[in-house]
DNA sequence: GAAATTTAGTTAGCATAGCTAATTATATTC
DNA sequence: GAATATAATTAGCTATGCTAACTAAATTTC
């Protein structure tokens, strides 16, 4: 349907894939929203909390801030409603202005139940693929990921 | 570094899959919002005029609120700011409850140069494997999709 | 055909999340 | 020790998500 334009724009056949990557990375993110709602956690103090269970231990808040592509201010935000819910624990460090964050074992359960009720629903959907389509969609991922650590 | 756990639990290598693939989506949508932000529209608005320049035309808020996975009176403000930005038109119908619901020409340039910025970003970093990986990855997106809609 | 119900959209009010600018507290530099 | 730099927070704006309550129009029921 976006044939007309997509011929006079530059790349042709890259303008429509950056657009259906695009398209469906938004797609996908709005399904597994849906699944993320139920822990009651936001999408974005749930992203943060990723990085503090999954990405290696403790952080400052300024590192959290740039692992999450965001201003310190909106982080400060996030992590002050994830150590409301016990989900975060601010510590000390021996830069006095710094703090280290660490996720509590209820952020790191929360966490986990949340992985779990979303790929309850994303292997649901790989379900109704063949097992070879399967395989050609990981190895899609490895591609996927290239491109996005060069984006 | 997830292997201890992924082991553990449901599916083994779909539960990884699942997992790379939320991860990726987030990562990738977050590096393209920063280009989106040049619009000076907003991802939610963006994403909703979005459907009415490419989904096949006019449409009512009800619609739109399905096609973009939000309830009615989020669609209502998000509709009033594109209103109020002069992007979109709203008309009347047949039946008197329902809105028409059309893009304005300067909604459909604004949103064009929006892909096209977009595009830019993802070109360089598409340009930055094999153009044998491109053409793979061009190929596995088809898989992404049917999953999707299986959502 | 008038009353009741259903449907579409909006308004109101709450929480999260993004930003910049300004403030506070601690480290570092001169 | 004073000036500067850095880390984090606070304040205040906009946008986006929700539910509940409301308005207006269409449909159904009697």
């Amino acid at each position: 349907m976006t044939d007309v334009k997509s011929k006079r724009l530059a790349g042709g056949e890259t303008f429509e894939t950056a657009d259906r990557l695009h398209s469906a990375a938004i797609h996908l993110l709005r399904r597994l929203r849906v699944r993320d709602r139920e822990s009651g956690v936001g999408p974005s103090q749930l992203s943060a909390l990723s990085v503090l269970v999954l990405g290696g231990g403790p952080r400052s808040l300024g590192e959290l801030a740039e692992a999450e592509q965001v201003r310190p201010p909106t982080m400060s935000r996030i992590v002050a409603g994830l150590v409301r819910a016990g989900l975060v624990r601010r510590g000390k460090t021996e830069d006095g202005r710094r703090v280290r964050l660490e996720a509590t074992a209820k952020g790191t359960r929360i966490l986990e139940q949340g992985r779990r009720r979303r790929v309850e629903s994303l292997a649901q959907a790989l379900a109704s693929i063949s097992n070879e389509d399967r395989g050609k969609l990981r190895e899609l991922i490895e591609h996927l990921e290239k491109v996005i650590r060069n984006l």
